[in-house]
DNA sequence: CATGAATGAGAGTTCATTCAT
DNA sequence: AATGAATGAACTCTCATTCAT
């Protein structure tokens, strides 16, 4: 009894949930969300299509489950700079740890940015908006003038798609990483000092 | 034979190609390439699938020809730059016009920024690719520090998520076109002066 | 060409939507609507599910073009009936009319009353309920004593269930009916005549 | 252990099965058979699916299980009527029995009416078809005109269905009922007398 | 007395695509 | 220039059931 279970099945035991949402997100990374059947993350797991939904009510919910559990840093980060003062100092940490943050779960805002149009349909859609309203909020100043708002949010954007897309660019990733927070805290900081004059 | 045909029908003579790439664009970018079907797009022009097999040998081809419509302005701008000096005056006329090409097939760039990880698999993947290194060739100079680079292809990006992204934002589209376009156009002045210092 | 279709499949052409609803009641009134499966029917057919599917939207709606095929004359008479005067003839004429036309479809009505939990939930339930309450309004007479209008129910009833639990009764089929129709008669005729003292 | 139990908890001790009969009769008799599922009963009473089988072997055992505690009644009024004279009270005796155990049971009966198609395919299909002729057995003389069995038999189906479909007359529920058991008891009269002619 | 984890079978449905007419 | 009819493959999801603990 219990002999009959070899140490490959054992050792899967009690983490299939965890080992469900780390095949999805690489698949989900990797093909796109629709393009990922329900039957290839199973199969790659060696488990039935029906395990997955003794874990996960339905795919959505794998989606939103991954995606809770890879951006609390960011809630917690919003939560952080709204108690901050808006000094230049705060916007510049707040750039810096969102820049973390968005390293430390690549493949999942990889994933992100690549299929917009399918996270608009699914309920993560509004939470990804709602979570990204609340950066804009710290790092914007409503009263700046238009140009200095869209700096922040291209600074925003630079992280976000430097982040993918710069391979065929000389240097280590190490060095372009750095490079686009550069870039970015010059743009946030041109922001706060208003220096738009050409 | 031909007398049965109403106004509505005759007026489509001749056209339905035309019609199809309307209507497809207009479905790929409202709900994505992948949950648009081919049943929903004959639906809306009220003819049978099969006419846009007549039409087009796949759904990809459709997608391509729309592609290869959309995007001759951009091929044209980069064959341009490509014979101007590479001087600070040509490269903000290029995002000028880059920007204008956007603005004017705002949708289907819009398609293309959403549709990410679906367009990678498709073969006009490759092509906006390259298409994509083209822009950087003549606005990148390859022997700038890493940073310059950056800004370039931030800009870039800057573009082209200001097209989409900036919807809470106070002012009309005309402003923020605007203010899009100077950010990325000082981002570019920037870079080719090399000012990276603070 | 042309050559490649036998004689079969050729014979098939163009009342493949018929042939549907054919088996689809034979296996709806044999085994239940929810136990009788697309791919069953398919198979019986010799095409695939997506044939069904190229017909009819839902298997639901299969089950709807047989209800509305089959309850078609019992709209006309009910339709009928509103248009005659309520006497005792009436009646009687409608009742044998309904009988004629429950023998005429026995196996839809069958279904109907074996899946009365199905079809409960289902477009169909609600249809078939109004065409009772046609029915009704045509045989009752609302100011008669309640005894008398639950006569005329029993009648109802009576034809209905008889149509399908007299197996095991001496007689043939003919008789039987026969039996049938004049057992409901007798009740509305009482009814009619208001004779309910004991 | 048994600190951990609350009240609810240990209110359930050992009445499971009880409850487990209960709340799926109440869900066969509302959705079906077919339609309610292990996983709700399971829900609703707020244990494992797993723990209905420590209870029962299949889900078809469960019904089997309510079935005959709520037929026991009309075992024991068959058996009494078998050993009574088949007198005319004997049988208005009989009707008036088995009307109270309708009642009695009545959601139980109402599943078994609504569901005939699952029930014809169950083991208790086979089971209710013989407690019926039981019933047929001692109300019928086999040697009466046809039209008087028929008589009989309506008698039987006008409590059942009379149960059931009479929410839009007029009248409290009691008088229904009372006229439904006139209208029977009046069919099984005219039967045992032999009046049949108008 | 019951749960947690999983399975195998199958459901209804949708899709891009084909082809004779 | 287009249709009507159909297919094959895949999809998400649900179900009754099992079994070690």
């Amino acid at each position: 009894m219990g002999g009959t279970m070899d140490d490959t099945k054992r050792q899967r035991r009690g983490n299939t949930r965890q080992r469900i949402q780390d095949v999805a997100l690489e698949l989900f990374a990797e093909q796109g969300y629709e393009k990922t059947s329900l039957r290839e993350i199973a199969e790659r797991l060696d488990v039935t299509k029906a395990a997955l939904y003794y874990h996960f009510k339905t795919k959505e919910e794998i989606l939103v489950s991954v995606y809770e559990d890879l951006t609390q840093p960011i809630v917690e980060l919003i939560e952080w700079g709204r108690r901050q003062p808006q000094s230049l100092e705060t916007k510049q940490e707040i750039l810096r740890r969102y820049h973390d943050a968005l390293v430390e779960a690549a493949p999942f805002f990889r994933f992100m940015q690549e299929n917009q149009a399918t996270v608009k349909e699914l309920r993560i859609g509004e939470l990804f908006r709602n979570r990204m309203l609340g950066m804009r909020d710290i790092l914007i100043d409503p009263d700046a003038p238009l140009i200095d708002q869209v700096r922040c949010i291209s600074a925003v954007f630079t992280m976000h798609a430097g982040m993918f897309t710069l391979n065929d660019l000389p240097g280590t990733d190490e060095e372009k990483r750095k490079a686009v927070l550069e870039v970015a805290t010059t743009l946030v900081t041109e922001a706060h000092h208003g220096r738009h004059a050409s």
